[in-house]
RNA sequence: GGAGAGGUACCGAAGCGGUCAAACGGGGCAGACUGUAAAUCUGCUGGCUCAUGCCUUCGGAGGUUCGAAUCCUCCCCUCUCCA
């Protein structure tokens, strides 16, 4: 490369760095190092830490590593930081309940699934799996205080969480404020050049630069993306409230619960989930911002999207044809599952063939139901619940909308 | 160490001796409607082959009473204020 190609080079990586961010910080002291990286044909560290206790990653998780991908499409090297040692201390922000300190394995196999998970975004095979208890655990009493020297009680304070609790006179342990700083150290360990994360973890990942500073490193660049409003269109998503789409959901999960979102924030997710990829679509999405447009075919083609990057194309068509037939035109899915009940003398009642077929959790639920003209038996809704059917099959079982079963009574 | 508040169904929250399987809201489920699995409206939302029936449930264990989520005793847990 000439020394045209890499400057125009160097531009054109940190617009597609920042692309979909809330924030770039640090690309001052990033351009020569990204400079020099490309001349060498080196890869940029680029760190994204995990919180080893929840390895249930959702869609709002998939903004950071969506931009992961991108550095790692642009040729650096993703690094996932596991905070082992920090897990094994107590969570500090989270003022729930004090979670269990994971014990090792554990945390191996929280690492294990989120690996796993991430492996639908990028490729894992081309990343670093790093943990912190690493170079923590050889630590003595000494190295620690040294590292806390590198940092003032009042730059800690100054994390928002931090200073509300202290201005609301809430207990701050002390173990709570080394968080930020191993953290930030972390970074140092691990040569970091950039470190990506949510808007919420601005503060830590701001500590990073002031501790690589002190241990005479470059400052790390930073990049953060927001944190994605849930599918209640209120909340950040997050698996507590329940609002989420997980990575690992079936595709027409997926797909149903991107199309059940309202269209306001079907324009939100737009502006969030589709930087750099979904530029062919953005007149869609202007022209239903405007009022005109065709709200439900840009929905359409959000959710096969989002279902083609974590389980492919094929998988997004596919979920799209799904929904088409069994939601919009209310016919059956093409594979309706089979279930096989053991039967009694008389054959089985079905009360007791909806609740052991999983299709409700008890009888007396099973009973509403029906009451409710909610089941259906060979296409005909079933008004008796003392309805009872003789051994055989298979009987095409319906219970709502979504739940369709084939049922054999052996 | 001292003072006080509280623990109720999936969550929040009423109830404070019988009419309590427990108001109300959220969530969930179902039905209607719909471009949509959205919005809206309506219903349901402990278990039991269903019953003016039985069983389990209001932090835990005992007790008072014909009868307790409600009163008493002890215990466990959470929170707030003062030191």
């Amino acid at each position: 490369m000439s020394r045209n190609d890499v400057a125009r080079e160097v531009e054109r990586q940190l617009e597609v760095m920042a692309e979909g961010a809330e924030q770039l910080v640090g690309a001052d002291e990033l351009r020569p190092r990204l400079e020099a990286a490309l001349r060498e044909d080196r890869p940029l560290r680029v760190k994204l830490g995990m919180d080893p206790s929840a390895p249930d990653l959702h869609l709002g998780h998939t903004l950071v590593l969506q931009k992961l991908k991108r550095f790692q499409d642009l040729g650096h090297l993703p690094i996932f930081l596991v905070g082992d040692f920090t897990a094994r201390i107590g969570d500090p922000s989270g003022k729930k309940k004090t979670r269990p300190a994971l014990d090792a394995e554990t945390v191996r196999a929280n690492a294990e699934t989120y690996v796993d998970q991430v492996g639908k975004v990028l490729d894992v095979s081309r990343a670093e799996l790093r943990f912190n208890s690493e170079w923590m655990d050889p630590m003595g009493a000494a190295d620690v205080v040294r590292l806390c020297q590198r940092a003032t009680v009042a730059q800690l304070l100054a994390r928002e969480d931090f200073s509300q609790r202290y201005r609301a006179e809430e207990p701050i342990g002390v173990h709570e404020l080394l968080y930020p700083l191993v953290q930030a150290y972390d970074s140092v360990a691990l040569h970091a050049d950039v470190e990506l994360g949510g808007t919420d973890q601005t503060f830590n990942l701001l500590m990073g630069r002031e501790i690589q500073r002190q241990y005479d490193q470059p400052p790390q660049a930073i990049v953060t993306h927001p944190l994605l409003v849930g599918t209640d269109g209120r909340e950040k998503m997050s698996k507590s409230l329940d609002n989420g789409i997980g990575i690992t959901e079936a595709p027409e999960e997926i797909y149903g619960k991107v199309m059940r979102i309202s269209d306001e924030l079907m324009l939100r997710w737009f502006d969030r989930l589709g930087f750099g990829e979904w530029g062919d679509l953005a007149p869609a999405r202007d022209a239903v911002a405007g009022g005109a447009g065709d709200p439900l075919a840009l929905k359409h083609d959000m959710a096969r999207r989002v279902v083609a990057r974590f389980h492919g194309n094929e998988a997004g068509e596919a979920a799209a044809a799904h929904f088409r037939r069994v939601v919009q035109r209310k016919e059956l899915p093409e594979e309706i599952p089979e279930v096989r009940l053991e039967g009694e003398s008389e054959g089985l009642g079905l009360l007791a063939i909806i609740a052991r077929a999983g299709m409700a959790k008890s009888n007396s639920e099973a009973r509403r139901l029906v009451a409710q003209r909610a089941v259906k038996l060979d296409g005909q809704a079933v008004n008796d619940p003392g309805t009872s059917l003789p051994r055989g099959g298979p009987y095409l079982l319906q219970v709502g909308k979504r739940r369709v079963a084939q049922v054999w009574i052996d």
